[in-house]
DNA sequence: ATAATGAATTGATATTTGTCAATCCTTTTT
DNA sequence: AAAAAGGATTGACAAATATCAATTCATTAT
């Protein structure tokens, strides 16, 4: 296999490099692409900023880009009808937003919302059908990440299907203390509304449901900010539904 | 392109050829396949018949290979704790049953059963690696067979979160007529717990409504065949909610 | 500092959905 | 033909969840 340090074809942007946001050590399927390949991506893709709360991608409109997150968290949504939404998940540094119609439909199933600022770049997708015609190392890496996404909605939507709402509190919380933020005290920089939409249930019953929580010691609250004093708590409760 | 009429490769089962289970006229994921990389497949892999009620794949095994349906109709289904389990979607010819782990934790997470006497192909995962390795318009189709599933568990995901029992009963009949079964009064060949279990809600929840569409002349019923009388009514159900 | 805005919380109530038990069919077995 | 078995249906009721309105709280604007 090719070498893949390129820090040397990064001419777009000094600071944060984009070779090394697609090779900073953090495995990625980008880690699958030669000199030559990475060195074709870093010159072709644009960098965005978002801003909290911009829309990054909007449902049912046409799917020609894949995006890549450098810095900053945003949410995946699914819009229903009227003005239904469900959270699907975050998507934090290092994310690749693909999948949702970008190998069949060429349309978005999903819209991406900018939580906090996030800096991202977005890759045509001519280019992805291009890498993995001719990378096959690249083309199983991103069936990997589709599968990964597959099996993940599966659970979700066992999840939401099958427990009670303190099951699905549960699982949110654990979901964004062990995969997001990866820290105890974590900041979620969500609203309850939104909190409450990635369980699927009103931000009225959420709100019951954390305060039972709270009262029963599993966890702390401060606004935005939640402590899980009882994770094996957690764990009972999201296993028993 | 390479041509890829086999016939004569087929030396295991003369019958129901399995060249021309790959390729006989339908579309599917190996038709990208050349002459040679079929013949691989065909001598490789294993030909199954399962019987009505059999389990084909069991949750939570080992992912060792890709399933190939050739004849009959299979449920997919996710099971959650206790006996609690999803109907995710029905399989019927032609069917590829890919996805779930198979790139990724190589652990299967559904399990699928026999409807009708099933007629498959096991192939081995090894083989299918070696194929998008070799070959990358079939990784191409593999991805895009992935991105299928997905934006279909993704609309799956969103109806029973947020939608009323009608509505979801409504996208069921809709998903048995136009997507499986392809005729208007249709044998379902499921029990009314089945089709509730496609739905995410109680087998008597799910008896009330379809009583409540027959009652309305919306559908007519007779056992599990099921003759669609009004589908603009439904589809206005599913959307109202 | 005060008012105004919007999110968070709480309570009362309505709706949706599930549970449990009884009964009805239909099919199979005897 | 009678009995038995199991799925389908119905009804009464309970539990889960949503809705609506009121209130509190924190933050921004005046």
């Amino acid at each position: 296999m090719e070498p893949r340090r390129i820090e040397e074809a990064c001419i777009k942007c000094k600071d944060r490099c984009c070779a090394r946001c697609f090779d900073d050590g953090e495995e990625n399927i980008f880690s699958s692409l030669t000199t030559d390949e990475l060195e074709m991506l870093v010159k072709e893709k644009r960098h965005v900023v978002f801003n909290a709360g911009e829309t990054i991608l909007k449902q049912n409109t046409s799917a020609s880009h894949v995006v890549c997150i450098k810095r900053g968290l945003a949410k995946i949504i699914a819009e229903g009808e009227g003005d239904r939404k469900l959270i699907l998940r975050l998507v934090a540094n290092h994310a690749i937003l693909t999948g949702g119609g970008i190998f069949i439909d060429e349309i978005r199933h999903f819209t991406v919302q900018a939580v906090t600022q996030v800096e991202c770049c977005f890759i045509d997708s001519e280019k992805i059908y291009e890498l993995v015609s001719n990378n096959s190392r690249f083309a199983f890496e991103l069936l990997k990440l589709n599968n990964q996404q597959n099996v993940q909605m599966l659970n979700n939507l066992v999840g939401i299907t099958q427990k009670y709402m303190p099951g699905r509190v549960s699982d949110l919380l654990l979901y964004l203390k062990n995969d997001i933020f990866l820290c105890n005290p974590f900041d979620t920089r969500l609203s309850r509304q939104e909190l409450a939409d990635m369980t699927g249930m009103t931000m009225e019953s959420f709100i019951r449901i954390l305060k039972e929580f709270k009262s029963s010691g599993i966890i702390a609250v401060d606004g935005p900010t939640i402590h899980v004093l009882d994770e094996d708590a957690l764990h009972l409760i999201s296993r028993k539904g």
